[in-house]
DNA sequence: ATGAGTGTTGCAGGGAGTGCAACACGCCTG
DNA sequence: CAGGCGTGTTGCACTCCCTGCAACACTCAT
């Protein structure tokens, strides 16, 4: 819309993949090195680019910060937060919490597991959109219309044999969990990771968020994961109604 | 630089205060409603802000993602890691990491306290700069112009009757912290908080960031803490040889 | 020294962003 | 239901700010 704007947010991801000098930004932009410098250098002074000694640029503290202060405005996390701790300290296994927004699913919390095997994964980092028994919750919920048009746009990578192989099929998983109230990924994501997940829904029944508890299986096989399930409902609906008391007007997130 | 780009960039910490509506924008941007809306679009394009249900904007999640995506390609933070969580596992308590940048100390790691009484502190907020321990390793350590310049221009908030009171006496203790290669904070930032730092070096011998570790004095003394000084300053100089040796050119951070 | 490779700085032209005013919409009130 | 707010949105001229160019400064190699 704003073209030196736009250009300027474009330098953001592009440094977000490393640090680099002004010749390379002006090149993966398009645009002369002059203009180049004087983007960097109104980013710089927000803070939001960083000089490194060696003169090459790369993404500043200003942006980290700013991003802490958002996700700690987040009324859900903040509510549902103990409630991720309790459960983890019920059953020793990674809790996450995560929440949709544009296209994209994203875990906004997130609790250690308490045995030594542990599944990777990092608050920020966009959730595998496709197999995460989270982001089954959170797409199953929109609109159908909008639901549709997400599950054509999406790609269907096959992270393991288990991974959802295309629309069609993801949409009728998504139904499926609709109907139910949960959902898990079995493998379909790593192959020995299994997850539970249950949703978190506002004052209008929307979900807002849906938390799940993820285990390796040489820790716990996925029927035993399963016999948590109670549980992690319990919690997620503890979280609703602690959620939907608390907030006014319901946001989407 | 850019007066447009300007613009943008400062509605981002302005939306990290809280959700606000457009008017609101344009009323602190100081620029007619169709010039923020334009803005805000640009923003919304690129997924660093967000549109609620109650159409006011938020910070969004692709802000959050960067951020994240920034602080894991951080060398010291990746190599540092292992070794604090070793640290911690030796002394129980809280072990943080932190980085100098532009006027700021930001605590880019850390790993939490096995002690049920904890010391409340966050990844990504700057730190009291005029007393915490990492700050003085941080600062103590700028050529001599940049380190008064800076301190003359900070502020001295008295936290605790043993906060550092104005720039001489800081200046006097950063000299003091130069001259010893270690620092502690008792009790100047929370009355009942005590640390010991210890800085981390690069190849030509600046310091390119510090740990330390931190605890409430209703677990340990003040002096029990300072027997953990050495392992501290192991613990820092282990890391100072790993990222020596790994970095070819040494950065500022 | 000499050159290639950087980053940096005026400058003039024109495109891009700006503010205005008018419009569209939802929401409340009488 | 009409009317009146308070929003967010769009078209359109004007002009200002951004752009690309070319020349300059600087640091490393060889």
């Amino acid at each position: 819309m704003s073209q030196t704007v736009d250009r300027a947010l474009s330098i953001l991801p592009l440094l977000a993949e490393g640090p680099a000098d002004l010749g390379q930004v002006a090149d993966r932009l398009g645009v002369h090195k002059s203009t180049a410098l004087r983007l960097l250098r109104t980013l710089h002074e927000h803070g939001f680019v960083y000089r490194q000694s060696d003169q090459r640029y790369r993404l500043g503290a200003r942006l980290f910060a700013l991003a802490q202060e958002a996700v700690e405005n987040l009324d859900v996390r903040e509510i549902a937060h103990p409630h991720l701790v309790r459960l983890n300290e019920e059953c020793g296994h990674t809790v996450h919490l995560a929440v949709y927004e544009e296209n994209e699913v994203l875990y906004i919390d997130k609790v250690e597991s308490r045995y030594p095997v542990r599944m990777y994964s990092r608050i920020g980092k966009p959730v595998a959109i496709t197999v995460a028994a989270v982001a089954k919750l959170l797409l199953a919920d929109l609109p159908e219309a909008e639901r549709r048009a997400v599950a054509e746009k999406l790609d269907y990578p096959t992270y393991t044999s288990r991974s959802t192989p295309n629309a069609p099929a993801f949409l009728k998983e998504l139904a499926k969990v609709r109907e139910q109230g949960w959902a898990t990924d079995l493998g379909g994501h790593e192959e020995s990771i299994n997850c539970v997940a249950a949703p978190i829904r506002g004052t209008d029944g929307r979900v807002v968020a849906a938390m799940s508890v993820s285990a390796p299986n040489v820790v716990v096989t996925a029927d035993e994961l399963l016999t948590l399930l109670p549980s992690v409902r319990r919690t997620a609906d503890a979280v609703s109604r602690e959620y939907s008391g608390r907030t006014p007007a319901p946001d989407t997130v």
